[in-house]
RNA sequence: GCCGGCAUAGCCAAGUGGUAAGGCAAGGGAUUGCAAAUCCUUCAUCCCCAGUUCAAAUCUGGGUGCCGGCUCCA
């Protein structure tokens, strides 16, 4: 196998991988805040966090993933009177907002099966670790690294001097107040809060840290990715926008807290684009996978056009890119109903050798797959193959290698699933079919033998007539 | 103002010093009753300017544009 290696945002270059403990992984996804349905931005990190997955597990490591449901609202600003996103999108819908949150972890999940993305081993949410946080910050006080103003608690960012190690971001070059009130509570502007109190929350609990109160943003992560992967683990991973603040005040609490290094691998997405410019509500351009089913696509459709691309790349979304995805999709849909009809083609497979053309491909994909999850060239090699079949450039003998391949690449991306809305015909029907229309071709009935084509392609069935006959495979959509 | 990142054909997108992968779309031809299938074929000097180098899309400097962060956000 290839070296595997990754950008570490932490170190700003690509590294080769190492896990912590020799076989295993233990890696951490920042998941979604479950107060709005998901996107298509959204989906672009949860399936990088599953393509990554599935990367180190073809590599044979035992992979533990971890993602968070942010279950529980934050005030958009340290000064009290920020509102809360979640509480009032449940005042909006008339709802509870643990109602809220049930309903939409429900529909998070239902996205994510039909994005085939493999679960996690653990979803933890965050109203089910509140001892696990007031733990925490009870730890942090006790280590003089926050401190309590009333029933609020602040980090105190100048006890943990490597503050900025991961976005950059010097303590001194924030621009305090920039584009949010200063909170006179803190003592210095750049002091994160941990834990709240606000009698005027919905969502609140009684502990030790006092009345009313509720966890600041950060604090989830640090107290939940502790608890299921233990002090320093592998890898934590999330979009490009959780950098700063969000995972950077992570490491402080955590490292400040344990006095340990906290991840080896910071792993982030690039936000996707719309239409060339940011995703926004009030472009009307957030679309969700019933907007994509509504322009007749797939959701593997979108799994292929995020997952082809790099994950740190810019992609564009748009609707002709997605269709130009679901087209190529279709051609490697076609590739192996085709490769599967060779069976009886086949002779002189060797079990034990693999053909030199499809290992030389399989060699070029786990390259380009392996460093830092180069998808794009990695697929190209897939298409390579494809061409090579087509043109007759592939032996009988190697049609079976290029199977075992193609499941192999299938097993990373899942995507060759090609599904069709009418009925299955078993390979008798389909030949009956077949020669039925080749009666009515006889006959220059036409309108009946367009007619067979069109009931066999709903059925996911391909025909191609030529001089020397018709021959068929499944693998249309 | 400060901190990151990106800029490759109509569209999507690889390539980080040696002369532009792959996909989609489109044009021409073949095959076909027709064709949605398939084959052959055509289609970019890499945002701009200036440097370094025998050689740059790839390095350096300066622009321009876009994205992210400094507020919740994948």
């Amino acid at each position: 196998m290839p070296d595997l290696r990754f950008y570490n945002t932490l170190a700003r270059q690509v590294e080769p991988f190492a896990p912590l403990e020799p076989g295993k992984v233990r890696m951490y996804h920042c998941g979604p805040t479950v107060y709005q349905r998901p996107h298509v931005g959204n989906y672009r990190a949860f399936l990088f966090a599953d393509l990554l997955r599935r990367v180190l597990e073809q590599r044979g490591f035992q992979v533990t993933q971890v993602m968070n449901l942010t279950d529980v609202g934050h005030i958009q600003g340290d000064a009290d009177a920020g509102e809360d996103k979640l509480e009032a999108e449940a005042r909006k819908r008339r709802i509870d907002p643990w109602e809220l949150t049930r309903r939409v972890a429900e529909q998070f999940f239902a996205d994510l099966r039909a994005l085939q993305v493999r679960p996690a081993h653990h979803y933890p949410r965050a109203t089910d670790h509140i001892p696990e946080m007031v733990a925490m910050v009870e730890k942090l006080l006790q280590r003089g690294c926050a401190y309590q103003v009333g029933h609020n608690v602040y980090f105190d960012v100048s006890r943990f001097p490597e503050y900025g190690k991961l976005s950059g971001n010097r303590v001194q070059d924030l621009e305090a107040g920039a584009r949010l009130e200063i909170n006179p509570e803190k003592r210095h502007p750049a002091d994160f809060a941990l834990w709240k109190s606000d009698p005027a929350h919905i969502m609140k609990w009684a502990t030790a840290l006092g009345p009313n109160g509720f966890p600041g943003w950060h604090i989830e992560c640090s107290a939940m990715s502790r608890k299921y992967l233990g002090e320093t683990f592998d890898i934590h991973t999330g979009g490009e926008d959780n950098v700063f603040p969000h995972h950077e005040c992570e490491i402080a609490q955590s490292e400040g807290a344990t006095g340990k290094p906290f991840v080896k691998l910071w792993m982030h997405t690039k936000f996707l684009m719309v239409d060339g410019g940011k995703m926004a509500k009030s472009l009307g351009n957030v679309y969700t996978l019933d907007d994509i089913a509504a322009r007749g696509f797939s959701p593997l459709d979108l799994r292929f056009f995020i997952l082809r691309s790099h994950y740190r790349g810019s992609l564009n979304f748009t609707w002709e890119a997605l269709a130009g995805a679901a087209e190529a999709r279709k051609s490697l849909c076609d590739f192996k109903g085709r490769l599967a009809a060779e069976f009886n083609r086949i002779i002189g497979y060797d079990p034990n050798q693999w053909s030199p053309v499809v290992a030389a491909t399989r060699e070029a994909f786990q390259v380009a797959i392996n460093d830092d999850l180069n998808a794009s060239a990695a697929l190209a090699s897939v298409f390579e193959l494809r061409n090579r079949y087509l043109r007759g450039q592939l032996e009988p003998s190697e049609f079976r290698w290029a199977e075992v391949f193609l499941a192999e690449v299938d097993d990373l991306f899942t995507f060759l699933e090609a599904g069709h809305s009418g009925p299955d015909f078993t390979s008798d029907q389909v030949e009956r079919l077949l020669q039925e229309r080749a009666l009515a071709r006889q006959q220059k009935d036409f309108k009946k033998s367009d007619a067979i084509r069109a009931q066999l392609a709903s059925a996911g069935i391909v025909i191609e007539d030529s001089s020397s006959g018709t021959r068929w495979h499944r693998g249309g959509i």
